[in-house]
Order: structure tokens, then sequence, then C-alpha cells
DNA sequence: ATAAACTATGGAGTATACTCCACAGTCAAG
DNA sequence: CTTGACTGTGGAGTATACTCCATAGTTTAT
């Protein structure tokens, strides 16, 4: 596909995406156009920017994401062992961004308890006497 | 504590704190030094600056740290049921994300467990027929 | 065949989040 | 009482991640 029909389906401006490319965090195939050449998105390419976008919403700097990329990638010329000790740490990296959000979950769970009780002080629940 | 130790327990640079200060995340009393004043720092404000480096690292921009810490503090001018509101809306940004991580992990796990596989198919198990 | 909508390239501009520097006053140790 | 480490202010500079623009060639619908 080209360049309009990807910004359309992930959501991401064409200058994004050419951004990522420069970058190296997508690669494109060149397609002749008259006396040009128009860069054709494979399917897999589409995929990778809704994971470079996700990865961004989770706090991922780009070069974080292009070793990331690079590294998953099975074109990489990395030995195995190496590979795995590389997920390993992004697992690890995973791990703690959870137990933090886990945190702030926990936080503002008892934040939000705290002001719903405050609620119930302020206005007392409607019908608690309404019977009979 | 002046800045200096702030900086110190905080792990973030001075620049950096005097950075968020103006920005309004944190706040100082004024403290006379001579002919001119020292900014004096609370714990609160050290337990906020820790919150908001954990916020950054979770993909939360300044603003939107910005708003939080607003929204959070007990002295905002905010009517209780809207504060319900923030702080649902925040949990749910936060369970999304958390839902992020989890697809990420599952995806490496496998991407894991294939390399591992992958190493033991280049590199039988030692001792696997040693017994006899 | 021609206008509208698409494509690529190069480069300038912007927003965010720092980071560094120079200058000057303050404080604590010896 | 001086010296070294601290403090504040203002402003310039940097890295990251886009975003916009001008220009020019291409494709598509009418």
């Amino acid at each position: 596909m080209l360049i309009g029909e990807l910004s359309k389906r992930t959501g991401l401006t064409k200058d994004t995406i050419r951004f990522y490319e420069k970058l190296g965090l997508i690669t494109a195939d060149d397609r002749q156009a008259g006396s040009r050449l128009y860069k054709e998105f494979s399917e897999q390419m589409l995929q990778q920017l809704l994971l470079i976008h996700q990865a961004k919403a989770l706090g991922f700097t780009l070069n974080e994401i292009k070793q990331f990329v690079r590294d998953w990638g099975s074109h990489s010329m990395i030995p195995t062992d190496e590979q795995i000790r590389i997920v390993e740490r992004k697992l690890e990296e995973i791990s703690q961004k959870m137990q933090q959000l886990a945190e702030i979950q926990s936080y503002l769970g008892t934040k939000l308890k705290r002001l719903k009780h405050e609620v119930n002080l302020d206005i007392p629940p409607p019908n608690s006497n309404s019977r009979r």
C-alpha cells in the first residue's frame, strides 16, 4: 500500500510515517512511478507502526523502540542467545512499568474511595428512609 | 530542605527541579537568606517529585501530570463529584496502559519461547544421553 | 486532456523537556 | 575572614519528535 492508505489505517500522519522511515523504524520497498519512485508499504509495516504507537504511549522513546524493532526482526544478525537476553531485559522493563502503574492505580483507588465517602457524607443516599 | 538535598534524594537535577517549579508542578516556601530568598521544599514535594518521575516513565506528559497534580491536591476548589470523575478517568487511562503492556508482554513472551526453542535445536541439552 | 488528489524531497519551524552558563549573593569550615 | 560549596535568576542552547511548506512529478476521475 502507499503512504496515504497507511496513514489512514494507522492514524499517523504521512509526515510522521516518513519521519519514522528516515529513522529506520520502518522500511518500504520502492515502486516505479514514471520517472520517480513511490514507497510501497507492507501489511507488516502497518502492524509495526501500531506497535510503535503503543510503545510511545507507554513511555518508550523512539530510540528505545528502534533497538526494540531491530532486535525483534528475524533478519537481525544478532546471535540467538543475545537476542534472548535483550528480550528478557525488555520483559523486565515492562514488568517494572506494570508495577509502577499498579502503584498509581492503588493510590488513585484509595483516593477515589475517600472521595466517594466524602460525597456520601455531603449528600445522604436518597430513599434511605423513603420506604413505607 | 533546600534544593540540593531534594536533588540528591530524588535523583533529579537542580535544573530539572527548578524547571518543574516554574511549570507549577511543585511549590516551595520562601526562606530568608540575607538579602535574598532561598526555596524551602517539604517532604511532600519530595514524594510528589518521585511520583512525577514515575508518571513520566509511564508516558504521561508534563502537562498531563500538571493536571493530575492540580486535581489530586486537597486544596483544589474542584467539587468532589468532578474530582471523582477525573480520578475515574485517570484510572481508566491506567487500565488501558496496563492492557497495552500486557499485550507487549505476551508478544515478547511468545518471542522468547521461540528463541529458547531455537537455542535448544542448535545446542542439544548436555547430558541428554550421558546416563548409563 | 486537464483538474484534483496523490506522491517524494529538502529544509525550515515548533513544542516539549530539559541542560548549561554566567553572574552574584549566602553559608559553613578551618 | 577567606575559600569552597551552596543558593537564585535570566537567558541561551540542545535533543527529541514531530509539523509545515514549497516544489515538482504521478495517477485518477471526469
